[in-house]
DNA sequence: GCAAAAGTGTTAATCTTACACCCATGC
DNA sequence: GCATGGGTGTAAGATTAACACTTTTGC
């Protein structure tokens, strides 16, 4: 058996470094009872017209998990975002630049507050339920995450990321109902919330609303990171 | 705004056509009641002597999802195996040869059954509780496969994959144990997995064994391919 | 006073957990 | 006949699901 270092594989193997990688950010909103993504306008003449998801290739010298922050820093002027790998798609035509596999990421930010520098192009958001088309392979990208989203905000504290710091229980169920699309009893839900232990009563109430104001709450400090948190009850398969 | 065509496009970034990009395969096999894995020896002078799991670069004309399924063709001989991809790992410095990112998939296959042909180098199954170190950021890799694998075991029936065709009730708890690491309780785990509905009772008896033979099982037909299969009560978060 | 949402508990059904005894087989 | 696991049921506790009335506010 012989062994080569790691300069003679590199050389063997030169034709292979002929793919590029890129990041693609599915960014998600929330504002007017609808879940939202931020688009931004193609430019390329191939996909004229059409929106796609904010991405571009991860350069020869960053970690694959910084890249998706540029890329919203860039383009949006966002920092501290909640941002997690979803999938890396990989199929052999789906750029016509040539060959471009990509690392999709979720991201989920407070549209209000975070007031975007929308930089030289078109960013705009959309309601995720309009979408029926986007370049490239976008839209299986984006149902792709939108199906991890889900999966995620019932299993950990994620979906505070989508909120102002202060919200009404109406709005968190609002909120959960836009995801998962579908109707959740009130009263199930209130004591479900209040079981999971994540909120703070902060003592105020909602100002502003035409009819009688809901207390207002945040989350607790410790969840608004990536936070793993305790997982009661891990084996809910078997005994 | 001034469109692009995919050409130009491609020619502005050649420079980022310099990372490699590859996939890595967690190949999972259950054999005495110890899950393994599959690792090879490293070829690289720089983990001389270290175990890592079997991978390749991605050809230039070859489909992301279509590598695995190479790689484990090349190295083993196995076909029609369950595969899954997991994550994406990017960071700088993981590979000595240069920037290459790879993408981690796992695999389940029966030991027993599919006879691996072992090919020039040298491979070898290792109890995956034994594993303390591998080349590259292969540990790390694995880890990550390991807590998916624990995942979707709860969650869809892909555990078959690891057993043969026939299989007692006995051999598929002790499975589950040897994946989850805990201990399970006979009668609710039988109650629980009749109520699956997963298993065709076979009339047959198991052989060889040492003490009262059990039933022998076989997984229903539409179980053994990647099957979503209906998600009975989805929303198990809030009411 | 009317519209809109806030706030709040009980019951039935389902699921989960803990637990023990006799049976069939190989040796 | 002894060791080993096969096969089976029940009861208590926890969780989920369905459901309605009074209260507070803005208009």
């Amino acid at each position: 058996m012989n062994l080569k270092t790691a300069e003679v594989e590199k050389s063997s193997h030169l034709d292979y470094f002929n793919i590029a990688i890129s990041v693609d950010c599915v960014i998600f909103g929330y504002d007017k009872k609808e879940l939202e993504i931020l688009l931004i306008k193609s430019d390329l003449k191939e996909f004229e017209g059409m929106w796609s998801l904010l991405g571009d290739l991860i350069k020869p010298n960053e970690d694959i998990e910084s890249a998706p922050y540029r890329v919203l820093k860039e383009r949006t002027g966002l920092e501290d975002v909640y941002l997690e790998q979803v999938h890396t798609f990989g199929s052999l035509n789906r750029h016509p630049s040539g060959r471009v596999i990509t690392t999709a990421y979720y991201s989920l930010i407070d549209i209000n507050h975070h007031k975007l520098q929308l930089t030289h192009n078109e960013v705009h958001w959309h309601k995720v339920g309009d979408i029926k088309k986007l370049a490239f392979d976008h839209k299986l990208i984006l149902d792709t995450c939108l199906q991890r989203l889900r999966q995620q905000v019932m299993e950990k504290p994620v979906i505070f990321n989508l909120l102002p710091e202060k919200f009404s229980l109406r709005e968190l169920q609002d909120l959960y109902q836009a995801i998962l699309g579908i109707q959740l009893d009130r009263r199930n839900f209130r004591k479900k919330i209040a079981l999971k232990e994540w909120l703070v009563d902060l003592d105020e109430m909602e100002d502003n609303v035409p009819h009688r104001p809901g207390k207002l709450y945040k989350v607790k400090l410790d969840l608004k990171p990536k936070s793993a948190k305790k997982k009661k009850k891990l084996i809910a398969f078997v005994s």
